[in-house]
RNA sequence: GUGGGAGUAGCUCAACUGGCAGAGCACCGGACUGUGGCUCCGACGGUUGCGGGUUCGAUUCCCGUCUCCCACCCCA
């Protein structure tokens, strides 16, 4: 038997119809704070991923899938092609492409899937669906401001609550300027060199590579060591300090809770500045369910005009896990389930099928050859409000049996007053 | 990529130390010719994840492999 592959997987119904739920209500969130939805490729010129990401990352170095595409000719080697890892880059290489700094801030918004070839788990899938959004332009536009980082964190505090997605904490870092970063690691270098031999060979290999990352650590042992390291915040210059103040600030003003988190470290190279994650506690290990920061350098990186933004990434699959809704309650069942009942019925059943669902009412269908307990019974079993029997009687007379399923009381109808009298539930 | 656990009917799970692969629910049909939910009866359902090995005999023991779960790494 041919099977879905490792760390991908069939979302059916009826779970599907709370992806669509979510998506509906993001859609909405979004639509209120006039961000607009762009689709970009899910598959990338291998460079976009290794110089805007990280070419020292994990994402990077070990888990893209990347395969050499076809030349035009037969002697062409092709190029490096990539499955896209994360939108971002896509979305910030669109932005160059198409001039869109001339419109002004673009803010943007996409739901699709990325890849990542990594060990399956519990939340973490290979294929696996992100909700994103950007907001970027040219400084004069504002696109640097607090506001904009204040807004995106509002706004997500607006979709959780929403979606009614309780307790989520929101940990909020700000992980410096260009400059800010270069003395800060050196100063972490400087730090680490003399007590690094004592920890973990795993945070070694970082404290020499990243050491930001180090903060990541988890071994139980090295944590004294990583306490008293020097943090981000004493090395913020001035008006990187007062951009995170006043972040702060905004979002104290419009009653977002969030926790100062200053081993909060992100894994992109190309974040900025403000870095935040959202988690929740019923993920298990997984528990970020969506994070996210400020990219100020990232598009004259890749080549393109000055573009300081900002951005977040929600893990749907995460997501829709941490919904407590159950599927079924978002299904929308039949109104009427149709019983023709006797040769003949069908067309019948057919004709009145087609008036119902022009009137927007779900219609099911039964078959002539089904017994009228059958269909009751797959009527019932569907959840439908309603069973409208269509057997000769009612083809001569004009007058339908419609019967309430949940209550088991039956009305003669007359043809033209059905759909009326099936809306009004 | 590393460590641990688990794969038996559509679902949830049994099967003693190696001895005829089972139950509940679901599904289908009937009792009941145009009236569902309850009840009763019956039928269907399996390469025991896959491949090899040991054995008279393997769901059970051994090796390999695949997938899922938990954790690490990392991230959404």
């Amino acid at each position: 038997m041919i099977k879905a592959i490792r760390g991908t997987r069939d979302l059916l119904p009826p779970e599907m119809a709370l992806w669509n739920f979510v998506e509906a209500a993001v859609r909405d969130v979004f639509r209120a704070y006039n961000f607009h939805e762009i689709r970009t490729p899910i598959f990338e010129d291998t460079q976009l991923f290794s110089r805007s990401v990280g070419e020292e990352t994990d994402i990077v170095s070990k888990e893209m899938y990347t395969w050499q595409d076809q030349g035009r000719a037969q002697s062409d080697k092709g190029q490096s092609l990539t499955l896209r890892p994360e939108n971002t880059a896509g979305v910030v290489r669109a932005y160059i492409e198409h001039n869109l700094q001339a419109r002004g801030l673009s803010k943007l918004y996409y739901i699709g899937p990325q890849f990542r070839r990594e060990r399956p788990q519990k939340g973490r899938y290979r294929q696996f669906y992100q909700i994103g959004a950007e907001i970027l332009g040219p400084a004069t536009a504002g696109s640097e401001s607090p506001a904009r980082d204040a807004e995106i964190l509002e706004l997500l505090s607006t979709l959780l609550d929403r979606l009614g997605i309780k307790g989520w904490t929101l940990h909020l870092n700000s992980i410096g300027c260009a400059n800010d970063r270069a003395k800060y690691n050196e100063a972490l270098r400087k730090a680490l060199d003399p007590v690094k031999d004592k920890m973990d060979p795993d945070c070694q290999r970082r404290a020499v590579t990243n050491p930001l990352r180090v903060f990541d650590c988890k071994v139980p042992e090295d944590q004294p060591i990583i306490e008293k390291l020097p943090r981000i915040s004493e090395f913020l210059d001035e008006p990187c300090r007062q951009h995170f103040e006043q972040v702060q600030e905004i979002l104290k003003s419009v009653g977002v809770e969030f926790e100062l988190n200053d081993r909060l470290v992100r894994g992109l190279d190309y974040y900025t500045r403000t870095a935040f994650e959202f988690t929740h506690g019923a993920l298990g290990a997984q528990n970020a369910m969506l994070g996210g920061g400020r990219y100020d350098g990232l598009s004259e990186s890749l080549g393109g005009p000055p573009a300081p933004g900002i951005g977040f990434a929600i893990g749907e699959d995460r997501l829709v896990m941490s919904l407590t809704e159950s599927a079924e309650a978002v299904v929308r069942k039949p109104d009427v389930y149709i019983a023709p009942l006797g040769p003949g019925m069908n067309k019948e059943a057919a004709r009145l099928a087609r008036e119902l669902r022009r009137h927007d009412l779900v219609v099911e269908l039964g078959d002539e050859s089904f017994r009228l307990k059958k269909s009751l019974e797959t009527a019932a079993k569907l959840g439908s409000e309603y069973a409208l029997i269509a057997g000769e009687n009612e083809l001569s007379t004009g007058v339908f049996a419609l019967k309430n399923l949940a209550t088991g009381e039956q009305k003669s109808i007359a043809r033209d007053a059905l759909a009326q009298t099936i809306q009004r539930m």
